[in-house]
DNA sequence: GAAACGTGGCC
DNA sequence: TGGCCAAGTTT
């Protein structure tokens, strides 16, 4: 074991939990957790599933925080559990429904999964959620980091939850040169995690390095100058808490040029569903085209017509672009407006009127594209 | 291990 | 503007 593979040395917390002072450990894991739950009470965030936090309202609030900010969650949270308030309100809910609840906050299989999870909830745990880590895990959409919170939080019960903050706080505390996101990095704060962990207060303690990491040791800026940690934390000592985690930089993203055919008839739009799986599966749009790089827009606008045998007298009318960035990818899309002469069936389209469609789950980037010609849903 | 998977805020 | 990042999971 190397200093680079484990790390640097610099504070007595990381000598003893490397088993150097073996006999000490156990203090400084105390000490650790002792600071840490003080600083908790005193500065922890007023959150709306900390309130009352069942099992429920803790399982939905962690599935809708994956990879998604507090203060982005907070409203979609409060309507969400005010419209489906228990795990047999949700199981029984239509999806089309639970889909347009979600809709906004991206990652739209975490909405499939929740609800598919309270169908096995009812079907399987008498409506309860599950108090094992194996039953958790065994739910769609629960992984390692939502099975550790909800043990936790919800049931006090002793399980790490390794989130981003965590992993960034103590990328920190201990100089780990592994890089940001990587399973390495993972195991690592995993294995002290577990070592630090109190047995008394888990959840608490667990929420409690997620709000250092959320409200001082920030990615950017961190605040160092009121941490807790300060004393013990080795990139502080080394004058340098932004150098961890190490980061890649991440390759150009691709760029995927597209079209999007708002057609209107008597008052009526047509719109499309797209595949069950993959980006955005399910949601409704304009009907849309990826395009070959070289492919000119009005020209597989106009094929895009012919193949769909759809006349139009007037030609189609360009709307503008929408760019719109995916966490992998970039749409460019060119929107065009057509008034056919009548209404076209087969091929996918269905043809709502904006009653209907405001009833549908639309990806923003159709919002946008909807907001081109002057409608707003 | 790497890539897919949304969106909004920040600089 | 463009790149980074946020209470991750799945394939």
């Amino acid at each position: 074991m190397t200093a680079t593979a484990e790390g640097k040395t610099g504070t007595p917390l990381h000598r003893a939990l490397k088993g150097e002072r073996p006999t000490t450990a156990a203090d400084h894991s105390r000490e650790l957790a002792t600071v840490l739950l003080a600083w908790y009470a005193e500065n922890r965030r007023k959150l709306p599933w900390r309130e009352h936090p069942t099992p429920y309202w803790v399982f939905v609030s962690e599935m809708m925080l994956q990879q998604t900010r507090v203060d982005t969650v907070i409203p979609y949270f409060l309507r969400f559990v005010s419209r489906f308030s228990t795990p047999a309100d949700l199981a029984s809910a239509p999806e089309e429904e639970v889909l347009k609840a979600w809709e906004g906050l991206g990652y739209y299989r975490r909405a499939k999964n929740l609800k598919r999870a309270m169908e096995q909830v009812e079907q399987r745990h008498n409506g309860e959620i599950p108090t094992s880590y194996e039953a958790l895990i065994a739910l769609p959409g629960v992984g390692p980091y939502m099975a550790g919170a909800i043990l936790s939080i919800a049931f006090n019960l002793r399980y790490p939850a390794i989130d981003g903050n965590v992993q960034r706080v103590f990328a920190r505390l201990f100089a780990l040169p592994q890089p940001s996101g990587s399973p390495a990095l993972q195991k690592s704060v995993h294995q002290l995690v577990e070592a630090v962990l109190p047995s008394k207060a888990p959840g608490a303690f667990n929420q409690a390095l997620m709000d250092l990491g959320a409200t001082l040791c920030l990615p950017r800026d961190p605040v160092c100058s009121v941490c807790p940690l300060r004393e013990t934390c080795a990139a502080f000592q080394e004058g340098q808490p932004t150098a961890y985690p190490t980061t890649t930089p991440r390759p150009h993203l691709p760029e995927v040029p597209r079209i999007a055919l708002l057609l209107r008839c008597a008052g009526e739009i047509a719109v499309e569903q797209r595949p069950t799986a993959g980006l955005l599966g399910g949601l409704w749009q304009l009907p849309s085209r990826d395009l070959q790089p070289s492919q000119p827009p009005d020209k597989a606008v106009a094929a895009w017509l012919l193949e769909n045998e759809i006349a139009s007298p007037k030609p189609p009318r360009y709307l503008g672009r929408i760019r719109h960035t995916f966490t992998h990818l970039r749409w460019v899309m060119e929107v065009f407006e057509v008034c056919p002469t009548s209404f076209v069936q087969g091929q996918g389209l269905h043809w709502v009127s904006p009653d209907e469609l405001r009833q549908l789950t639309l990806p923003k980037a159709y919002h946008k594209a909807l907001a081109l010609a002057g409608l707003k849903l």
